[in-house]
DNA sequence: TCGATTTGACCATA
DNA sequence: TATGGTCAAATCGA
């Protein structure tokens, strides 16, 4: 199993060196083209050597089989899951949205670390109420008459739509955990949509005004896949290393169009997002054995696979360490941390 | 005590 | 008017 197992971290070894590289190549399709069938060498290495271990017990009717799948696929999408772009039916549209479908390797339980999101991991969770109603009595006037366009929608926001897959095993309901604290503010069941979506802002908004928000809505179809779609940016410079990096509605709108001014916004990005540049998910492959042993140690994990993949980016020590405390636990450290910093709102 | 989640109500938009 | 996004009181857990 050494074997396969070399060959999956090989190929997250290759995926985020590509991903490092994207900036400086994305002009360069024949060695982007190149880049991408060694990764999926690699993963076909991968699956030969479970075929070799366990004959044909081994399923590969997911399209990725080999290099004879490559050559028929290569014209369309590339190969990997994880690497596929699409557009999202707002992108089709003009709406500058983006989709990633970001999906694990099929045999990746993926230890997302234990998400703020839906409680778990978190000093919420779900609250046991009789009924909510239980809120208290309807008063002449609950809630003071808000300014008009107070909870006006923000228009013309970047907004990037990720595909995540969820955890296949263990508590499915996780959403991924995208390595931002995040605040639940709400959860609405969408018409047509058989889960609810929820809402999160960032954590920090209230101390840096950070203004990225994300809505997590489980497929229909698929109840392994999560839609996440980010607006805004994260401007609380909170570090972190991403189990999964989802990129910044910026850098991920970059990323797909390619276009300069994309790339220029992208090297504006906060020093988070920098990290998240690094792509850190594909290099989490060599702790992969203790992570899919234990939930929560993402984050860990993931940090240490970005460091090794990005010259030991001493931010992702911090990260950590921050995150080594828990999702939203760390809020405090993050805070603790960040107390030297003005608060935008004082 | 503080911070997070839940959930009905409110509000803007299509 | 229907729907989606947000607010905020109630509540829970560390």
């Amino acid at each position: 199993m050494d074997e396969v197992l070399a060959q999956i971290s090989e190929g997250f070894r290759l995926a985020g060196e590509l991903m490092s590289e994207l900036p400086a190549t994305q002009n360069d399709p024949g060695y982007l083209a190149s880049r991408c069938l060694a990764i999926a060498d690699a993963y076909s290495a991968a699956v030969r050597a479970l075929q070799a271990r366990h004959g044909a017990s081994v399923d590969v009717a997911t399209p990725f089989g080999g290099e004879g799948y490559l050559q028929q696929q290569q014209h369309h999408r590339p190969p990997l899951d994880f690497l596929r772009v699409c557009c999202s039916p707002e992108a089709a549209a003009g709406a500058g949205a983006s989709t990633f479908l970001a999906a694990p390797p099929p045999s990746a339980s993926y230890a997302w670390a234990p998400s703020d999101a839906y409680g778990a991991g978190t000093s919420g969770g779900p609250v046991r109420r009789v009924s909510s109603s239980s809120r208290s009595p309807p008063s002449p006037s609950p809630v003071q008459p808000r300014q008009p366009g107070g909870r006006r929608r923000r228009e013309n926001g970047e907004k990037v739509t990720v595909m995540v897959a969820a955890q296949r095993t263990g508590n499915t309901d996780l959403p991924p955990d995208d390595g931002y604290t995040w605040r639940k503010y709400g959860q609405k069941d969408i018409l047509g949509s058989r889960y609810p979506r929820s809402y999160y802002r960032c954590t920090h908004k209230n101390y840096y005004g950070c203004e990225a928000k994300k809505k997590v809505q489980r497929l229909d179809d698929d109840p392994f896949t999560y839609e996440v779609t980010y607006c805004g940016n994260h401007s609380c410079l909170t570090s972190t290393t991403p189990l999964l990096t989802l990129p910044t509605a910026t850098a991920a709108a970059a990323a797909v169009t390619n276009s300069p001014a994309n790339a220029d916004r992208q090297q504006q990005q906060p020093l988070s997002t920098s990290i998240h540049l690094g792509i850190s998910w594909p290099t989490m492959a060599p702790a992969t054995a203790s992570q899919f042993a234990g939930v929560g140690e993402g984050r860990t994990s993931a940090a240490t696979a970005a460091r090794d993949s990005t010259d030991h980016f001493p931010v992702a020590d911090l990260a950590d360490v921050m995150f080594n405390s828990g999702s939203s636990g760390g809020s405090s450290i993050l805070d603790g941390i960040f107390s030297s910093h003005d608060r935008r709102d004082n």
